[in-house]
Order: structure tokens, then C-alpha cells, then sequence
RNA sequence: UGGGGAGUCGCCAAGUCGGUUAAGGCACCGGAUUUUGAUUCCGGCAUUCGAGGGUUCGAAUCCUUCCUCCCCAGCCA
């Protein structure tokens, strides 16, 4: 690729340690320039934030390489799988715009073939069964600074040993009896090389294949075979298996040296997990954030799930943006989570439409407009897509402003309505605020103003009218009422959990601590009439306000919800914090 | 303290078989346009690559010492 196509190439994803691997072994022709990754999540849990950058990072990949990329459950445990999990796990990969096609497998339908491994490691000598438990494996096993020790069952003849794998494959043995070791070395540095254990006893029934086995592989010994079996190039996983991939390289030698597989072996590369601050994203934080009532459920809008995001509005172009931004590295890296906000904010702000809500609403009394009366005015969907069209919008005396853009004394830089001053009412007439009404108790309950008629937009004369102010308002008589829901950062400090500066010696933090315990704000607020029969999961931009979706569990035409999915930049209200 | 990784601008991240001024994005700061204080546009933004020492005509890239952070002792993944 030349200097000058790289630099013109905008959407080219920026080169990275693993491209520059996979560019590498198809100049030497190590798999005939064919890339082959995978997606392997174990159907336990509700997918999130991190596994977006993972599944970008390994769909991608297999775009840009014109390869494929294998949707795969990793269902070894049966003691945590479910079913349910693999329908959400589908359906969210297809939701953030990707397709398996035909390659969708589940390591469960590999147990026969990782059994015959498993036999063939045994018969290399190069597997035993240890009868040592649990408590006692670990003593054995050693520590970080001191070598483990050869367990008494390590020298069972091959005979015994095979004998005693398939009595534990017939299940006539309890739990924890006996299990499957590689052998490997007990004084290796790397623990993972000290006889990991790869098969044990589960007297429990699989999601799928319900009571067939009574032993079942670890992850350790199932996944090279799974990348084997189907013919994985590069196995993309992150950081904390880099100990795993000596481990990797040696059973899949183990077994292409005893014909099992083909060479080349697939190659296991890591790459750091992605880190957000504002959020948590492990899975025993996340489910204590639901099990707990923290938020309304695995699909509260709050929470970095994926059923999370959409519900909130979040687009899956929004996540593919932000994977591509944020690179993909070996370093720990914290992205803020303005970053995700901000590629939202990008794909929305060229995709929606425009719409107009009053949340926080103020009256404003146009005084020399006859009462009864109301007129449309016109207001384009997208100011940058005319061909999107324009929809209709009631005007009358009587009109719902935001509260905040009133100020009887205006502070300074203040450019909306304050007494005296001249606004325009986006798409409708320009106005000369004459003053307002109040309680006994001094709170303003009314805006009072004088419309320009010929200021109105679109007729001739109204570009004479030069004013700094444009504000949004609904027609009181027209308005539309319903729930918004405000969300805000789940979190209030972007560590949760994690020790701040100036914290006294020794002192613990709990991330429930660090809630924000406003992250949710439910509101009513008037909407533009178009807005009343909206289809849910409908995104709109309300203007000067943010992104909105209409809630795909909640909202019905007639009864629109809507979430907020993130607010616009607003240079004003930071200037002033 | 054993082993495995990582340290380049506020946040990411290219660049690493040494070679003129250290990519790019985000953020930020100016300024222009604007019927969203939005968007868009234009400009600015690391004499420096965790620290020290060394090799070299020349180092972020090589050698060396040191510092910091992350991961590993499940019959979880």
C-alpha cells in the first residue's frame, strides 16, 4: 500500500500488532493467505461493552482479510450454561452487524473428538489420571517462587491409565475421584505447565447434550482443539491467557505429532481487554449491579451490556466506530467513556431525525396572537438532508419552552429569553420577550412575549430579523405528554472501586460506594404532535438536547417512552462549569 | 522475591532488522460558517518516546541498569 492510500483511506482501520502478524504469514505464505478467527464466548452471561471490541476486533479482521470468522459457544462447564444465554449471545453479535453465515459451532459438539485426544495423549504417555483431590493437587502444585511436586499418581502405566479415563467416562466414579492431567513439568516457572488438569468428573447435565457426559475438558485443553477442528489461523484472545499459549503450543503438538492435526497449528494471540471508566464490566460486578436492584435489569439502558446499549440507543455502527478508534494494543489501557458517548453522538447525529421535546417546560404567552388560532410551520427532519423531508409543526399563543431559557436577569453571555430581548422560535416566528408572571413565591410561572408577524421562517422578510437566540418550544394546545427517561453515568468517579488520592493507608473501597445515585432521572415532557405515534426503537435527535430512542420494551404509538441514549456537546452549560 | 506481559502528547495509538522536522484519532484551545451555544470548516496542540548510563556520524528504535503497572498458584473461562 502507498503513503499516499493509507493517509486518503479514511475508513482504513489504523494497522495493528495482529494485522501486522496476519500481513506477515501472507507474505510467507503460512496458511496461503486464508484468515480463519473465531468469536468464543461461554453462553454464562449477558454479553458487554468489552466483548463488542472483541467481536469487532475478530469480525473484522476477517472482513478486511476477506476470511471468515466462526461464531463458537465455548460450552465446556456445564454447571453454568444456558440456552437462554446462547439466544442472547446470537442475537447481539447480529445486532452490532455481523454474520457467522454457516459457521456457527459449539465445543460441545466436539466432546467425542477432544475425548479421542484426550486417549491419544494417554497412549503418547503424555496424559495421566491423578487420583490426588483437590486440596491436595493444590499443595502439590507449588507456588510462584517454589516448584510443585510429581503428584504419586504420575507414573500409572498408560494401561491404568486408559483403563481408569474410560471407567470415569462410564461414570463410575463421584466427583473430584479422579481427573486427567497432562504431564507436562511440575518445577516448570510457569504454573500452567505444572500437569494442568484437562478433563474432570461433572455428574451434571449439559445444555446440550444433556446427560451424555459425566466428564467434561477445561477450557485449557478444549480450546487449541476447538481452533484445531476448525482449522483456525489466529486465535484472538486477551492478555491473561499469554501463560495459556505455552500450553497451547504444546498440546496441539502433542497432537499433530500423533497425527491428530494438520501443521500449520493455529497461533493464539492476545490482545489487551478493554478497560471504560464510568462502568464496570466484570461479570460478578455486573450481575451484583442486577441481583442487587442497582438497575432495572441485565437491559437497564445503565448497564455496559449489550441488551443495555440498545435499549438505550446505542448503535451498533456507534460501537464499530468506537472498536476502530480505540485500537487494539497489548497495553492496559483505560478508554474514557466519552470516547463511546462521542462515536454514539457521531453515527446519530448523521442518522437521525430531528424532533423537538420540551423536558423541563416553562409557558410562554405569545400576548398579540389571537387566542384560539394556530398555524404549521415547517421544520426540516435532518438540517443537513433535505431529502429526509420536513413534518409539520403547530404554532399558537400558547406555547411549552424550556425552562432554562428564561432568565428574568440575564447572566452574562446569556443569548435566549430575558425581557427585552429578541429569540427566534426555531421555525416559527421571532418574539420580543415583554416580561412574566410569577407565584406568590417568586417562581416564574409564565413567559410573556410579543411575535413579529412577518418574521415567520420561510416567508420573505423573516432573514431581516437578526438574532443570537433560537429556541425550541411545542404548542401547549398540541403538545404530546410522555415518559422520558434521563440516563446519566451508572458511576460517579471513573475508577469505581479504586483507591483516590489522599486516601488514608490501607483503606478499601467497595464500587457500590461509587454509584451515582443519579444516574436515572424519569421525567414527563411535552413532544412535537409527529412524535405521539412513533414505532419503538424509533432514534431522534431532540433538538438541543440529545439523542433519544422511543423504548423497544415500554414505547407504543399513542404512548411513546423515550430513553436517553446521550446528550449533544454543549459548549455553553461547560463554559460556565 | 518465580514466570509472563506492558510503559510514545490529557486519553487511545502508529512507528521498533537505527537515518532529514515522532503518523493519525479523540479531547482541548483559537477562528470562520450556522435558524440546534449542535454539526461542519480552518488553524494550533510531544526538541520528545518510563528513568539513568552506554554504543553510533546518527536511537523512540541496539546494549545495559533501574522504576512503575498488569496477569498467573480453579478439577472457571
Amino acid at each position: 500500500m502507498s503513503d499516499h492510500s493509507q493517509n486518503s483511506a479514511q475508513n482504513a482501520p489504523a494497522s495493528n500488532f495482529i494485522r501486522n502478524i496476519i500481513d506477515e504469514d501472507n507474505r510467507t505464505g503460512k496458511w496461503q493467505g486464508r484468515v480463519e478467527t473465531r468469536f468464543p464466548p461461554e453462553p454464562n452471561g449477558y454479553l458487554h461493552y468489552g466483548h463488542a471490541k472483541s467481536i469487532c476486533l475478530n469480525f473484522g479482521l476477517a472482513e478486511h482479510y476477506q476470511g471468515v470468522c466462526h461464531m463458537r459457544f465455548d460450552d465446556t462447564n456445564p454447571e453454568k450454561e444456558e440456552q437462554e444465554y446462547v439466544d442472547a449471545i446470537l442475537e447481539a453479535v447480529g445486532w452490532l452487524g455481523f454474520d457467522w453465515g454457516k459457521h456457527l459451532y459449539f465445543a460441545s459438539d466436539y466432546f467425542e473428538t477432544m475425548y479421542a485426544c484426550a486417549l491419544a495423549l494417554i497412549r503418547a504417555g503424555k496424559a495421566y489420571v491423578d487420583s490426588l483431590p483437590a486440596d491436595e493437587m493444590r499443595a502439590y502444585r507449588g507456588t510462584l517462587t517454589e516448584a510443585g511436586r510429581n503428584s504419586p499418581y504420575r507414573e500409572r502405566s498408560v494401561e491404568e491409565n486408559l483403563d481408569l479415563f474410560r471407567r470415569m467416562r462410564e461414570g463410575e466414579f463421584p466427583e473430584g475421584a479422579h481427573a486427567l492431567r497432562a504431564k507436562i513439568d511440575m518445577a516448570s516457572p510457569n504454573i500452567n505447565l505444572r500437569d494442568p488438569v484437562i478433563y474432570r468428573i461433572r455428574h451434571a447435565a449439559h445444555h446440550r447434550t444433556g446427560s451424555t457426559w459425566c466428564i467434561y475438558p477445561l477450557y485449557t485443553f478444549a480450546h487449541p482443539i476447538e481452533d484445531a477442528i476448525e482449522n483456525i489461523t489466529h486465535s484472538v484472545c486477551t492478555l491473561e491467557f499469554e501463560d495459556q499459549r505455552p500450553f497451547y503450543d504444546w498440546l496441539l503438538d502433542a497432537l499433530a505429532t500423533e497425527g491428530l492435526f494438520p501443521r500449520p497449528l493455529p497461533q493464539q494471540i492476545e490482545f489487551a481487554r478493554l478497560n471504560l471508566t464510568y462502568v464496570v464490566l466484570s461479570k460478578r460486578k455486573l450481575i451484583t449491579l442486577v441481583e442487587g436492584g442497582h438497575v432495572r435489569g441485565w437491559d437497564d439502558p445503565r448497564l455496559p451490556t449489550l441488551i443495555g446499549a440498545r435499549r438505550r440507543g446505542y448503535t451498533a455502527e456507534g460501537f464499530r466506530l468506537f472498536a476502530e478508534r480505540i485500537g487494539v494494543s497489548k497495553s492496559d489501557a483505560w478508554i474514557d467513556i466519552s470516547v463511546l458517548e462521542e462515536c454514539m453522538r457521531e453515527h446519530l447525529n448523521d442518522s437521525a431525525e430531528r424532533r423537538v421535546a420540551v423536558l423541563d417546560p416553562l409557558k410562554l404567552v405569545i400576548t398579540n396572537y389571537p387566542e384560539g388560532q394556530s398555524e404549521l410551520c415547517q421544520a426540516p427532519n435532518h438540517p443537513l438532508k433535505p431529502e429526509l423531508g420536513q413534518r409539520d409543526m403547530p404554532f399558537g399563543r400558547e406555547l411549552w419552552i424550556e425552562r432554562e431559557d428564561f432568565m428574568e436577569v440575564p447572566s452574562k453571555g446569556f443569548r435566549r429569553l430575558f425581557p427585552d430581548n429578541m429569540v427566534r422560535l426555531r421555525y416559527g416566528y421571532v418574539v420580543r420577550c415583554t416580561g412574566c408572571e410569577k407565584d406568590a413565591d417568586g417562581n416564574v410561572t409564565a413567559v410573556l412575549a410579543e411575535y413579529m408577524p412577518d418574521s415567520k421562517s420561510g416567508t420573505p422578510g423573516a432573514d431581516n430579523y437578526k438574532v443570537k437566540g433560537n429556541l425550541h418550544w411545542v404548542s401547549a394546545a398540541h403538545a404530546c405528554e410522555a415518559e422520558i427517561r434521563l440516563y446519566d453515568r451508572l458511576f460517579a468517579h471513573p475508577y469505581p472501586g479504586a483507591r483516590r488520592e489522599g486516601d488514608a493507608e490501607g483503606v478499601e473501597r467497595d464500587y457500590l460506594d461509587d454509584l451515582n445515585p443519579d444516574s436515572m432521572q424519569l421525567i414527563r415532557a411535552w413532544l412535537e404532535p409527529s412524535l405521539r405515534d412513533v414505532q419503538a426503537e424509533s432514534r431522534f435527535q431532540f433538538e438541543r438536547h440529545g439523542y433519544f430512542v422511543a423504548d423497544r420494551l415500554d414505547s407504543r404509538p399513542g404512548t411513546p417512552v423515550f430513553n436517553r441514549t446521550v446528550t449533544l456537546k454543549d459548549s455553553w452549560a461547560k463554559g460556565k462549569g
